[in-house]
DNA sequence: GAAGCGTATACTGTATACAATATTGCCTTT
DNA sequence: AAAGGCAATATTGTATACAGTATACGCTTC
């Protein structure tokens, strides 16, 4: 609803919506990591000149969704086990802020939220069970987390978590076809969201530890399994 | 030095020298918080055409160096006080996780570097005092943390590290002008440095905590006498 | 003189043309 | 048949032209 109270909307831009329609095809896997990204291809298909396509892909490339060939030409990134390990570390990093945040500033409004969050995934997983493709699974997850980001007021938090989730998305994407022990995890949600609703920094940060920590084991092992760990020594 | 096991260099090209010169602009205060980026301007300044232009303004505003204005112009971002608190405590955050990865994985070779990183920054301002402008004194501040960052191998944590400090330094020249206690962060550096050198995370973690903390004091209570921070009620 | 309209101007959004470079495959030569 | 070179093609880099939109200024009208 437009009301006086905003600026009216103003029509997306071309190169916003491409940057939109990019992430998104790389992050649900329509894109696959190591493809070619060729700017006249993407822009025939989506029907716009190139000038946009570039605005966007810089802006992919800035956020590391996109990474520069040998030869020039851009490609989706492709993340490594190693690569996995140090995204966790990053978004352990950042997450233990935000639920320590999250106990000193959570609106009961935002607790509320939280707790709508963890029901809807429920109630996803039950009615849905294995029709609900792997994307929109892992985006239900996401939800939980950013709402404990978005509850810190933290701007500048939010922003980064973000980039550390779409990074995550794409490899997620790969590993949790085939472990989507989601039930687990959303017990593990309660348990944070119970101890951010108490206001209780020192158990909360312990609880999204122990989740992510978990998480980290879970995706490791899974891409272990997909592309074994080069060793460095026989 | 051109190796065979590098690819050659290729000429940069004009959008990425674009972004190099309009971020530099910005850091260093030439570009000031607030100020309009006019495209054909800057296209004139830098005697290219708009287009490299808009792609490093794309990359800049997905960075958060700069934003959309109410009617679609970028200006440079301003940083309030309140951002400085969220800035630090993103910082914070990576930095903590950055000093206990460096004690598990940092070189010799690093930590001769980090050791390097502080003397010449005592040296430069011994030497040169107060003739050393604000943008190189933080420069060789940041240096430091971020060879920290670097000694834990996570190239994601470097990244969103330079995204924290890039904005930090945008509110850093501001108020570092009028205290600049270097001599005193050294002090604190070496003790980080040590900490990292005996592989003591708990000592290592506490020191750039301690380091961090005051840093951010001094930086707020700058800031609160430069422009006041708004009461909420009167 | 103030309010409102309209035009001129400035700026961003998008498309396209042109230039430079990389890749591919064929053709020649030995 | 293999190697080397040359031409054709594909792709990115950059400039510019044109369109849409906002802003500013002056003119008119009351």
């Amino acid at each position: 609803m437009a009301t006086l109270s905003n600026p009216l909307p103003r029509r997306e831009s071309l190169h916003e919506q491409t940057y939109q329609a990019l992430r998104t095809s790389i992050l649900s896997g329509e894109l696959l990591p190591g493809e070619r990204l060729v700017e006249t291809q993407l822009a025939s298909q989506l029907q716009v000149s190139r000038t946009p396509i570039r605005e966007a892909l810089r802006q992919l490339q800035r956020e590391g969704l996109v990474e520069v060939d040998t030869s020039g030409g851009l490609r989706v990134i492709s993340v490594s086990v190693e690569d996995a390990v140090y995204l966790y570390d990053c978004r352990i990093a950042l997450e233990q802020a935000a639920v320590r945040e999250a106990c000193l500033n959570a609106s009961d409004r935002t607790l509320d939220e939280l707790q709508q969050a963890i029901v809807q995934a429920e109630r996803a997983v039950q009615r849905e069970a294995s029709t609900l493709n792997t994307f929109e699974m892992l985006n239900l997850d996401y939800q939980f987390h950013r709402k404990i980001a978005e509850s810190t007021g933290n701007p500048w938090l939010t922003g980064l978590l973000d980039q550390v989730f779409d990074k995550m998305m794409l490899l997620r994407v790969q590993t949790t076809r085939h472990n989507p022990k989601v039930l687990e995890i959303c017990h593990e949600h309660r348990k944070i969201c119970g101890a951010i609703a108490s206001r209780d920094p020192v158990t909360a940060i312990a609880a999204i530890q122990a989740h992510l920590d978990a998480s980290k084991d879970r995706v490791v092992k899974a891409l272990e399994m997909l592309q074994p760990r080069q060793q460095a020594d026989g």
